[in-house]
This record gives structure tokens, sequence and C-alpha cells, in this order.
DNA sequence: CGACCCTGTCAATGCCATTGACAGCGACTC
DNA sequence: GAGTCGCTGTCAATGGCATTGACAGGGTCG
């Protein structure tokens, strides 16, 4: 390795590395760095031949599985910033800065969002946060078992919100506004008499259409009304 | 139109309508029909050339909207049938059946589920299922607004939960037994002085890890739960 | 010094959506 | 009843995509 600079960058022959991959990987997943990812676009981002990649990951699913790792690891580390040390005992603070901040770290990245869709990462990224979250629960009143259970139940949701947002938000605009502008006319011209309580609530149902974070937060909320409601009846027993 | 019999069906050229691709392509995309939805398999599936079918769709996206809309009214149908005919007052029951009608529908197309991705179809299928759904949820003590509120929340949820499961069943079995085992493993070695609750819950846990239905029941009674108490708020107020 | 492996390159394959030119055929006009 | 037009199926071609196998340079280890 003798520093032999890169002026000769033309035919330089790069070395990659899986970091190095990994990072290039999550710039192109992101709207700036162009919302996609392909073998191409990340051998021209590395300045190597697209092939090159598959010497550090097996196959695109490889490689994505390891982005959704990093990711979720992040929104994971970014909650913790956000909340106390140690376990607090304000269980539905703990639960929203997790669900939004997972929720944060995929919208980032938008286009790893739609092609990580079912992959669950296996990696409990992050095993401390999730075993706080579940004393957390726990503390609340919650039994441990059912405290486990929300848990999953609260991630899975999210990332499956989350993914669902991220689709719609890669659609071009031509297709955004086409959705849009049928669901405008559909809700904008139903008759009064026959759905009186749909034509009452069409303001509201057209603005929820877009905003996929209202609808999430709606959605959010409820479940921790529910989670709520579960512990009341746990420590009742 | 002699009815010249179809022994010629060699170089006989097949008449496609709207409905006859519609119905092929459902077909292809339930696993029985190989769960995979593209145009030279549909051409097969028709007899025809793959192309034929932009005479009646502009893009595979629009065919996909088309194929939404058929399959959360069929959801919404299927509903209608186990449930009263008039709104009744149980309304848990009323929003457990459409959630579940319609991830029934979906599941029984995965392909179909993962291309419809963001694609809240625009066409309120079934207008009046909804008009009936918030209804219910109204005549519970509801205000209207956040009746209809409750209803986008509830089928958003439904359908990004089911494609999230859609996609992953969709997965080659290798992958499937891949993302488990990693899992079981991670869970298996936990220590437990440093994540006692975590490794008490993790054979829980790695139960739910392929229930995917396990998962989606959780998320819905919470959310439920979480809309009863919003119910009795709104009854107070 | 030689064998070997790690890793980047190159050319090729096969699937996919989409397009444009063409062709049969029915309907409609004069 | 002949000509014209438009609807719709066919065919060939394009460009993007993931993936593979043969090749090659260069570093390492014996």
């Amino acid at each position: 390795m003798e520093a032999r600079v890169a002026e000769q960058s033309s035919k330089r022959r790069v070395t990659l590395t899986r970091e190095s991959i990994l990072e290039a990987a999550l710039r192109l997943c992101s709207p700036e760095g162009g919302g996609q990812l392909t073998f191409s676009r990340l051998g021209k981002e590395l300045g190597a031949d697209p092939t090159a990649v598959y010497r550090h990951f097996r196959d695109k699913d490889e490689l994505v599985l390891a982005l959704t790792d990093l990711t979720v690891q992040e929104g994971m580390e970014l909650s913790r910033q956000a909340l106390p040390d140690g376990p607090s005992d304000d269980w539905r603070a703990w639960l929203t800065v997790t669900a939004q901040s997972v929720r944060a770290s995929y919208l980032a990245r938008p286009a790893l969002a739609v092609l990580a869709a079912a992959r669950t990462t296996a990696s409990p990224a992050e095993t401390h946060s999730v075993e706080q979250l579940i004393t957390v629960l726990h503390r609340a009143g919650l039994p441990v078992i059912e405290a486990a259970e929300c848990y999953r139940a609260l991630l899975d949701m999210t990332l499956a919100m989350t993914q669902y947002t991220a689709a719609f938000s890669i659609l071009d605009r031509s297709a955004q506004e086409k959705d849009e502008a049928a669901w405008a006319v559909k809700y904008g011209m139903l008759p009064e008499d026959e759905f009186p309580l749909l034509h009452q609530s069409a303001p509201r149902l057209t603005e929820l259409f877009r905003d996929d974070d209202g609808v999430f937060a709606l959605v959010l909320t409820t479940f921790l009304d529910g989670v709520a409601a579960r512990i009341e009846r746990a420590r009742k027993a």
C-alpha cells in the first residue's frame, strides 16, 4: 500500500469494503441519493463495477437485510437519545418515542423501506432498548409475556405502516395526484341523503388522504389507549 | 360471428375484455395460480399476446389499481355476509369482521398485496359498508369525525399489516427459514442476567415470529381496546 | 519464487415492462 | 356495396434489472 495517489483515478481499481458499500447503499436509498437502490447505481456510486458488490453480499436480499439492520438500529439509537437513561415510568412516552424514531429512520430512506418489505430484521437491533421497553411496560403493571407481546405488536405495526407510507412516497407525482384526485371526487360527490355521515366527514377524510403521518399518529395513539386499558385491567387482577 | 369453432385454436385470435383480464390476473395472483403477476404470464393465461393487455390498461399500475379495487370490494362484501343487515350496536364485532375480511381477501392473493403497496384504493369500495361502519361507531357514542378517523385508521392499519404479511409469505422457503433460524438463535442466546425479561419471554416471541396472524390479532384487539376507551371518554363528555 | 486466494472486471443470460409499426376486422359513410 | 376509420391483437425491439461464469491482477504465505 504505497499511497499511489488517485490521480490515475480513471483506471484505478477501487477497494470495496462491507462498510463502504452499506454506506453508499444507504445514500442511494435516501431521496437525495436518487431514491433507488440498484446494482448499477451502486456500482456507479462506488466507482466500481456493479458486480463487484457480489464479492461482499451474496445477493441483493442479503444487502437489504444488512441495511434494514442498520436502519432499525439507528432508529433505536435515536430513541435512546430522546429518552431518559434509566427506565422511567412513563411507558407512553417510551413507546411513542420508539415508534416514531424507527419510523423516522425508515422514512429517511423510502426505497429501503419498500425493499425491506416483510423482513422483520432478524437481529433484535439494540437488544438493550428492547429489554428496557419491556421493563417499562412490566413496571407499569403488565405481565412479562403480555409486555413482550405489546412490544412486538407495536414494532410490527410501526414497520408495516411505515413501509406503506414509504411505498406511496416513492410513486411519481403524477400517480400520487391521480390517486388524490380520484379520492377527492369520490368523496365530494357522495349524495348527502344516502350517506349522511360520510358526507359530513368527507373534508376530514380527504384531509387525511395524503397525511400519512397523521393517520399513523391516529393509529398509534389509539393503540396506546388500548395498551393503557390493558395495563389497568392487569392491575386490577 | 359465425361460430367458427375453436378447432383452429392454434392461430385463432382471442378476444379480451377488461373483465376477462382482471379475472385471469386475479387467478395469477393467488398461490395456486403461481403467485406472480407479469405480463407474459398473463398473456399465456389468456392465450393471447402479452402486450394485448395494453389495449385495456395503460400500464401495470392501472391494472393493479383495478385489482385492488376488486379485492377490497370483495372483502367488504365478505364482511357484509358475516354481519347482520342493519347497523347493530356491537361495534366491536363490526370492526373485527371488517378488518379480518379485508385481510382475508388480500391474503388469498399475496402477489397482489405486494404490488398494491401504498395504493389506498381510490374508490371507497362499497361505500355503503363504510357508511354503516361509521354509523355503528357513531351510535356507540363517538362524534362523527372521530368515527371517520377510526375507520380510516383501522383500514390503513389492516392494509399495511396485511401487505406486510403477504410480502413475507411470498419469499421462498429458504429465505424464510434463514430469517427464522437467525431469530431463534438470537433469542435463545440472550444472557439471562443481562436481559432477564427478554430471556423470559423469548419462547413467546419466537412463537410469534412466523405467526403473522397472531401478531395482527394482537394489534387489532389492542387497537379496539383503544377505540373502546375513546368511546367511553366521549360518552362522559 | 511460486501457488493461491481475494476481489474487481467483463461479457452474457434471462426476466421484466413498455413502445411503435403493422394487420385483420367490424362499423359507419356516401 | 366500396372505401375509410378505429379498435384491438401481434410481432419485434429496447432498456433496465439481478445474477452468473470466466478471467485477471496483486497481495500473502509457504
